[in-house]
RNA sequence: CGGGGCAUAGCGCAGCCUGGUAGCGCAUCUGGUUUGGGACCAGAGGGUCGCAAGUUCGAAUCUUGCUGCCCCGACCA
């Protein structure tokens, strides 16, 4: 992409409204732009970040054996009343009426309207397991929606849901979304930390948050420092078999959100050197909440010996737009974002120092062209702007790798490549700085 | 929902206390000089001062109501 036909507004000031950090990135490089409180559009460098998140949480679902489909924003109310939550759920959900004065709703979650789905079409417990899942926007009226696309009111969400014929079998799905999810984050460049949960309005029994670590964070957590080193299965891993002992390994030690903390027992299990207090953003939840709703709504499959049981059912969230920011968090400088590569919304900035020179502009065209054929996403800034504009730019959007060219140094045939993250910075020939980038950026 | 604050040009702000029809920096546009870490000079454009009512000869400024947004708390992916 050429800078002087992209649409990359840049704000040199902060606008006051943004207090935490990811919120002031995220506004300053001309991500996001709120419409309205806890409502945000996505500007393209924005929405490409967000596609890429839902690219990787896509691949791990159905690695897992989730099933892509798509639910409506908007739900009648009458599924509602069936479970029980369109009086229970409160002032946080959206209500709206049609022209036929029907009562709707902006779904804040879709467990009612899966469970309306299941029961219309799956009878028998051969079809078991199942798990069907979307990425969709929700829309939750917080009385206080802050920190930008953290805690919006409308945000993009995956929600996946489980349907086994028992319990045991229920167990087995849940560890499966429970592996995906560690996976996940992981492939972000995010380490998250499943911990004890509160199973909340959605109810249930067994349930853990998935929580990045970050200053910032909107709630205080207490874990082991192992879980920060420990290993995360392979692309390799088969989902078909037992992956018990993995779950039991990312259980093993203590580890909780101030909610549930039992601040003796943390004590009492964790050496003290071992001990992290920090603060954490939560960035998934999985629960397993049995027959909470196929029973009121009559979602029954037949046993092999006949009889007709409520099916066991588990949701599994992921807040897609959430974990641009908690990326951010996790990932930044003075200067601006440090994106991990996978997230990226390029791989490489190329700088143009003098556009209209002839070696540069030869040098950086050559370049662009080859690293865009192999594959590798390149924002080219082509303006005709200053030197440190660019750089202060490049910086702030925070591209995993820069590339600078200019005359002075084409005069010796190299280009500048720098390392975001670290800074470093190379001087290096046109071959070698593809060669570099390639295997960089090639998995 | 309780408490606090803000609303003046695209962004950040001053002016308000003590009424006299609006200003600064950045950004934008034009011309020139510059050009390897957010340039400089000269000029130009851009504002129903959030909305409505009131007080007054006169309201950005004083009064009342409304709306929007932000912060702290309670609540949540």
């Amino acid at each position: 992409m050429r800078l002087s036909r992209y649409f990359l507004p840049i704000l040199k000031e902060t606008p006051k409204e943004a207090e935490i950090v990811s919120h002031r990135l995220m506004l300053r490089a001309g991500m996001i732009r709120q419409q309205s409180a806890g409502i945000y559009s996505w500007l393209p460098l924005g929405l490409r970040v967000l596609r890429k998140i839902e690219r990787i949480v896509e691949e791990e679902q159905a690695r897992a054996g989730a099933i892509q489909m798509l639910m409506p924003t908007l739900q009648s109310a009458d599924l509602w009343r069936e479970s029980g939550r369109y009086d229970a759920y409160g002032k946080e959900m959206l209500r709206i009426q049609d022209r036929h004065e029907r009562d709707m709703l902006y779904g804040p979650t879709n467990e009612e309207m899966i469970t309306d789905i299941f029961r219309s079409y799956v009878r028998s417990y051969k079809d078991l397991p199942l798990n069907l899942y979307h990425i969709q926007w929700k829309f939750r009226d917080e009385v206080r929606p802050r920190f930008g696309v953290m805690r919006g009111r409308e945000f993009l969400m995956k929600d996946a849901y489980s349907f086994d014929i028992d319990q045991e079998k229920a167990v087995e799905s849940y560890n499966r979304m429970f592996v995906a999810y560690l996976r996940t984050y992981k492939r972000m460049g995010l380490t998250a930390i499943p911990m004890r949960a509160e199973t909340g309005p959605i109810g249930g029994d067994l349930s853990h948050e998935f929580i990045v670590l970050a200053e910032t964070g909107e709630s205080a957590v207490f874990c082991h420092a192992d879980y920060l080193t420990k290993d995360v299965p392979g692309e390799d891993l088969d989902f078909n078999s037992d992956l018990t002992p993995i779950v039991k390994d990312w259980t093993s030690h203590y580890a909780a959100t101030e909610d549930v903390v039992d601040m003796a027992e943390f004590e009492g299990t964790v050496p003290e050197e071992k001990r992290i207090s920090a603060r954490g953003i939560e960035v998934g939840q999985t629960f397993y909440f049995g027959t909470k709703y196929s029973e009121p709504m009559g979602a029954k499959v037949a046993t092999s010996e006949g009889t007709e049981v409520p099916v066991h059912m588990g949701s599994y969230g992921v807040g897609v737009s959430r974990l641009l920011g908690a990326i951010i968090e996790a990932n930044h400088d003075d200067e601006g974002i440090i994106w991990p590569a996978s997230v990226a919304p390029f791989h490489v900035g190329l700088i143009n120092l003098k556009p209209g020179d002839e070696l540069s502009d030869g040098a950086c065209e050559a370049l662009y062209a080859k690293l865009e054929a192999a594959g590798i996403e390149v924002l080219y800034d082509d303006t005709d702007t200053r030197a440190g504009a660019k750089f202060a730019t490049m910086d702030l959007i925070g591209l995993p790798f820069q590339v600078v060219a200019g005359p002075r140094g084409l005069k010796d045939g190299v280009l500048e490549v720098k390392d975001r993250r670290t800074g470093e910075k190379e001087l290096l020939s046109p071959e070698a700085t593809f060669d570099k980038l390639k295997a960089a950026l090639t998995v």
